[in-house]
DNA sequence: CGGGTCGATTGATCCATATCAATGCGGAGA
DNA sequence: TCTCCGCATTGATATGGATCAATCGACCCG
């Protein structure tokens, strides 16, 4: 809903019904997108972003609930996310699934799969959403010849190492309360640096979703924003959310309870 | 103990008391390491195996207890462990602190650091420890000439990532009873691959950094030894371990109870 | 506009693991 | 060889979060 204030003026509307697929996949620049600054060509000089246009040439829509790329599947590319919300999730034989990550605009997605040139996890589109497709070996490439792609690349990987580390924290040796509240200021942290509001947003995940990824039950969760909200730190309809006390918040962190 | 088993002949007993330190930093080559299947040079041609050589010119030993980095440091190289053990821990301003990892040889630490420049966590050796220095630059420098080998980087940097979404699926979705399971077929796994017996093996580290690995407390730890001893399939007697019976083990993952 | 469905909330109870506490054991150093 | 100290074990008890269960509410579709 609020996803269309992001884009180019060139996008076509959701709703619209078929258009050519060359129409969506021709203007995909990094060079005019708004989230270049968030997204792989962060840093990189003017001219080096220009290089990095004939890399991304392909866009790719992805609807609610359809996947992106599912555990398993050939590895060939790795993809920014433009517009929507996506999870990562991994599923256990026996069904069990653990929500790895969430993942908004100017993120990239799939590095999961280089290793061994297949997917180790599922990729789910949480509302209809749109990727910048990076075939990978034109990306091994353009990194010999761009340097400061290749450092960025390479920042990129570690970065997400290091968020790993977070939510082992998180899920290691936190309290409940703390996840959560956690979990809500990284969230208003990163949307706001995509210029949307730091206290105010939609969750587009379930509360079980949310269960998952912070390694508790969704009554548990349920429960806790029903608490916060009580104690005045956030408002909470349903997937709305809004952050009343930042401080607050921050408070439950590291506190012994 | 048992690490003297591996080394090569020209290495110097740990107990030898003052060795130059040119005599250990001299021969220090990829082509010739016995780890090298494990390793950065993993499926690398021969040809680019002894051009990595010129990469990897320093070792450093780090005595039992000593960090090798700490969260803060400034980032300037990765390491492959040569000979010992090392745990990587993030510690909170509270005190609380989380193991995120635990490194035996041929494996490669300190990638967390490229990202901000500095590194985001503790690496700290368990045992009296050997590891080959690499520098960051110089190693993207090679990787431009040498393809394997930015590839290879690659791999081993998404295997971290892919090691991080097991670890958060032990932490999110499994029972104390299941992590144990899965982390000691884990070591086992790692110990049969570098050439030790795959059921029986001395744990480098403490009750308490199980734990705090596995998001439990010491005292559940200890008491989950002691009831899988009970059941045959285990034998356990301090920090030594004998796996009795890995499909009893493994049969504890994914059971409900 | 009304019925159905999926997700969220809330309450009552249970249980896995934490916590608190005491004892034991083995290796290092005198 | 003795002693000390850090780590491990084991027991008793407490509790945070899970589980089971019921109701509610919002949105979607006909």
């Amino acid at each position: 809903m609020d996803q269309s204030t992001r884009s180019s003026n060139s996008d076509v509307p959701m709703k619209a019904t078929v258009v050519p697929i060359s129409a969506v996949q021709l203007k995909s620049v990094c060079s005019s997108c708004s989230l270049r600054e968030l997204c792989l060509p962060m840093g990189l000089s003017p001219e080096d972003v220009e290089r990095l246009d004939q890399l991304v040439y392909a866009r790719r829509k992805v609807k609610r609930g359809e996947g992106l790329y599912r555990a398993g599947d050939p590895f060939s590319a790795i993809y920014a996310v433009r517009t929507g919300f996506f999870k990562s999730d991994v599923i256990l034989e026996d069904g069990r699934d653990q929500v790895t990550g969430f993942h908004m605009p100017g993120e990239i997605m799939g590095m999961d799969g280089i290793g061994t040139e297949a997917h180790s996890c599922n990729a789910i589109a949480l509302e209809d959403s749109d990727v910048c497709v990076i075939p990978f070996s034109r990306l091994e490439e353009l990194a010999n010849e761009v340097r400061g792609l290749q450092r960025q690349f390479h920042k990129v990987m570690s970065r997400e190492i290091v968020r790993d580390q977070g939510v082992m924290m998180l899920l290691g040796s936190m309290r409940a309360e703390e996840r959560l509240a956690a979990f809500l200021l990284n969230l208003s942290q990163r949307f706001v640096a995509r210029g949307y509001s730091p206290c105010e947003f939609h969750l587009r995940m379930t509360r079980d979703e949310i269960g998952s990824f912070l390694g508790l039950k969704l009554e548990t969760v349920s429960r806790l924003f029903s608490k916060f909200q009580e104690d005045g730190l956030i408002g909470v309809q349903q997937k709305h959310i809004r952050i009343r006390d930042t401080v607050g918040l921050k408070n439950i962190l590291g506190q012994d309870r």
